[in-house]
DNA sequence: CTGTTAGCGCCTTCAG
DNA sequence: CTGAAGGCGCTAACAG
């Protein structure tokens, strides 16, 4: 019950050596015997074992890929990207969630690193402490950052603080004068580069940036989009349209909200998201918003992470920036007011 | 690079087989000297390397999960419930998408059944041949089928006739005498039972079954049921209320053709879909629909699939039904004509 | 061209 | 209570 290659050796005459030789296509094999070893093989249906072969060889072939929760649309896209590419090799792919706990996230990666499970790690939206990243070069562990940009640490990014400055002067071209800002919370990578985008839109457009028009957000969901725009209306002079920087997600709370209050989309009230998940393009009004290119980052991540692994981690670090681009469906308008 | 058993009891002063004893809890070691290894451990920050382990105890500490896509909402969900399952356990999952190709799909089962990567398999929604089935029996590997039934295969599914009849069975009492459906392909057992259920309730309310209400497609997608709304309300004598028992995408897309017709949901037109995937209570209208307890069934899937693990694969075939729930929101309403 | 030997890192007898 | 020996399934060197 699970033959070897002690099997297939005996029943052809030969060493297990010879048989691993065939397998592994080296060259000094007859072609006599390599073709009884191939027949043999057949006969007896013989795979060999991944985990010994793995064993000996110092690898796993299997690559990890870790982030806080992976019902996000967006994480969701980078992993079939991820997949697309890691399909063409002999490359498995386990997932790591962290539940954005600190504490589980501080465990998982550290064990990752030492019970050697994976080849290499690649980490979509996770902040990597110093000592994590220093764990996985201690034992030689390739390492790919998606959006988060870490020194030493390879990694693939999109242009946010242009994504952002493209959505927010779409707004200001069209009349806005009060545009709102919806984004992540304050200190957060990604964030803060999507403010600088959206405070320098408004100051070249010659606006004026007012505090009192942006809120802060956590988790990038609907529900918290929805509460954000409850209370961005009811200022005193209410914005005219609202960028919702913390993804599309939040994005529909936020359009939904603004239906709730009797106001229309884009007639009243302009939204951009930004992402551009698959729902963006699905809902009426289409959303106006700033695509990352999802599926390409993952693809690329992953063939970066494979030469990483390949030709050992003591490479130049690697960077790669896309460009995100801003997607105009009906969700904007000109300002009417 | 790389700390082994060796290092430790080297630093020890004891064998090898000492520490392992202490890792593996085995009681017959003396306290003075388990204490010593567990800080040398520490010091060393020693982990054992898993493939190893795996190899000597024929086991892998990793379940594979198989579906043709992972994009569709219900299927993450499944996942989220296995994942949920899985994090209190030392278990990881590898994922396998077969992209809905037969032949991939007939290689991925086939070599995960010998390469003995997992120790056991769970499939969501994939049709398992006889001789697929005798490979992992055949190497002592566990399985467990989801919303397939199999005969002798452990199997999670949920009780589509009874789901399809409470929907319809809602149409009807809301006064509807023309519903239309739209289901997935005649001959899928999950969208079999489906018209079962339709055609019972239509039966019981009095109606009459009408093949010219009813519409198949392929993928679940948002786009098939918009061109299958097209289609169905393009007859004479359309419907007044449609059953989307091909998922809540597809009803969103059913939604978004009648908008584009002129019709309002549910006003003129009720819709109820299948699923209960997260947007579904985010729409506007909420989407009347179906709930499938996804996460439990991905919970309970990995509960079974552990224990037959355990158990070892000559069991009684183990089955779980769980019942579907009609969640009514406001895309269904009374009948206006 | 093929067999022999040794070892990957760990665990489980079996002695002592 | 602990050390020694053997082996999981495979591959890489070195002989022959």
């Amino acid at each position: 019950l699970g033959i070897t290659i002690k099997d297939v050796a005996k029943r052809v005459g030969v060493t297990p050596a010879t048989v691993s030789m065939v397998i592994n296509n080296k060259p000094r094999i007859s072609e006599a015997t390599r073709n009884r070893v191939l027949e043999a093989i057949r006969e007896l249906d013989y795979y060999p074992h991944a985990g010994a072969r793995n064993l000996v060889l110092k690898r796993t072939s299997t690559i990890g890929v870790a982030a806080s929760f992976f019902t996000y649309p967006f994480i969701l896209e980078i992993l079939t990207g991820i997949e697309l590419e890691l399909r063409q090799t002999e490359y498995n792919m386990v997932l790591f969630g962290t539940r954005g706990l600190a504490k589980t996230e501080d465990s998982v990666i550290h064990s990752i690193a030492r019970e050697r499970k994976v080849d290499g790690l690649i980490t979509i939206t996770l902040d990597l402490k110093e000592n994590q990243v220093e764990d996985f070069r201690k034992n030689n562990l390739s390492i790919v950052a998606l959006e988060r940009d870490y020194k030493g640490v390879d990694c693939v990014v999109v242009n946010n603080e242009k994504g952002a400055f493209d959505a927010t002067r779409h707004l200001a071209q069209l009349g806005h004068k009060r545009i709102g800002l919806v984004n992540g919370l304050v200190g957060h990578p990604g964030s803060d580069e999507r403010q600088r985008g959206y405070e320098r839109a408004i100051l070249e457009s010659g606006l004026i940036l007012d505090k009192a028009y942006w809120r802060h957000i956590d988790n990038f969901s609907r529900k918290e989009g929805f509460e954000a725009a409850q209370d961005l209306m009811s200022v005193s002079q209410a914005p005219t349209a609202i960028f919702v920087a913390a993804g599309d997600l939040a994005a529909l709370g936020v359009i939904q909200a603004l239906g709730r209050m009797g106001k229309r989309v884009p007639e009243d009230v302009s939204v951009v998201g930004y992402d551009d998940i698959p729902l963006s393009e699905m809902l009426e009004p289409g959303l106006t918003t700033v695509r990352q290119p999802m599926q390409q980052i993952g693809a690329q991540a992953f063939k970066q992470l494979l030469s990483s692994i390949k030709e050992g981690t003591n490479h130049q670090p690697f960077k790669m920036v896309y460009d995100a681009e801003l997607i105009v469906r009906q969700s904007t308008g000109p300002c009417t007011h």
